[in-house]
DNA sequence: TGTACATCAGTGAACGCGCGTTCACTGATGTAC
DNA sequence: TGTACATCAGTGAACGCGCGTTCACTGATGTAC
């Protein structure tokens, strides 16, 4: 019953978006009355809350299962991300879309947005330095003048370190992770909003590209 | 009159979302009453066409300016881009947020956005080859069997070139463009929607590794 | 087998609210003679 | 200088709507004796 809620909010979420959802839709979608749902849920941002809190859980799900068999794999990752993207666009915005003003995560979804955040760290610590750094050697120090934005970026990072309790992973690691997430995020946010349409190339094939762009990352 | 009408729609677009923006309380904010509004626009959705106009213009004016003066950088066009979309989360939200459900841009707005990437086209045309690129000198045809990602995009960039007429540009150039457009937006909306918050890193240095990374792109 | 009772999902009416939008209007301003 | 008029920004009432939420309630179901 729960389950039959959701499912109805979902569709309204996709097609009127999240500040549009209702209650007294939802059960008039449903052949009950508004009051109805009140015995499921203790009012609408506590629907809403689930939602997104769902949404959380399934990424990670999916991401864990993709970093789980084997050596963890770059496309692998990857795919298992656009995958996720692509199956609901509307439940992608609403991890990564644009903040709903006024409302703020409870605890338990920024902890399984950190557990997203650490299945990306551990693979990326597993899989050691880049094919790109490999070739290169060692990265130029952060402390040389002139050195690169990216050996800063990383020094910066080995003084900051995020989550250094916890995760424990070298500042080249959480690099690539980041790198990982924002590169994807990008072509996947404006895939999915629409942007590239009347542009009349393949997403599919400049994703692989994006991918294959962070392979070779230091 | 209008100009003041629209300060306040931003201002609600700023502290409770564009789907919250209400005519009615932009005249009570103003002092006078819903109707008078009705003298400067049409309707509600008249208002916030105009502030998505306004939006895009904006950007589209402010990348222009970066890119005209010597020749074009891309740090400088990054930098440009981020200080917009510092100077105004929501503006940017409002262009590259989560798409409005039943909003569709008229053609005027399309006609922006294609300006915006007509400049980044342009400047990467008149860069040439990145670094990266010249290193390692001519890369492999898309032909061969076992070639890159990379390559595959930009021989299908060449089949179906984008803009073809208007702004004909080299495939590795578009390809260039596209990374520069969607990598940026990625860690430009992820640290605007406050993704970054709680990982005590500096999004600044992290925008400009990014930034020099697409410096060396094929 | 039959009766009394508890449980509880769902109803319908009601509250107060704010929304977009229309309509006939007021009343100040400026202009024409 | 004074009068008649046109213009037009802004008002207030009204329409119909849907919202979240509360409340007392019905009425079916299942259980205990």
């Amino acid at each position: 019953m729960r389950a039959e809620i959701k499912d109805r909010a979902w569709e309204q979420v996709a097609d009127a978006g999240a500040s549009a959802l209702s209650l007294n839709a939802i059960a008039k979608q449903m052949g009950m009355s508004g009051p109805a749902l009140y015995r499921y849920f203790s009012g609408r941002d506590d629907l809403i809350t689930e939602l997104v809190r769902d949404a959380y859980r399934s990424l990670a799900d999916t991401v864990t299962a993709a970093a789980a068999p084997g050596p963890p794999d770059v496309r692998v990752l990857a795919a298992a991300l656009r995958g996720w993207a692509l199956a609901d666009p509307h439940r992608y915005f609403l991890v990564y879309g644009t903040p709903v003003p006024g409302y703020h995560a409870p605890g338990e979804i920024t902890g399984i947005a950190s557990e997203i955040m650490a299945v990306l760290l551990d693979a990326f610590t597993a899989a050691g330095p880049a094919e790109g750094a490999r070739r290169r050697g060692a990265a130029g120090s952060a402390d040389e003048p002139g050195s690169s934005a990216g050996a800063r970026f990383d020094a910066h990072l080995a003084d900051h370190r995020v989550w250094a309790a916890e995760h424990p992973a070298p500042p080249a690691a959480l690099h690539r992770a980041l790198s990982f997430w924002t590169r994807l995020h990008g072509v996947l946010s404006l895939e999915l909003a629409g942007h590239f349409t009347g542009m009349g190339f393949d997403p599919d094939l400049f994703f692989a590209a994006e991918v294959e762009s962070l392979l070779g990352l230091s």
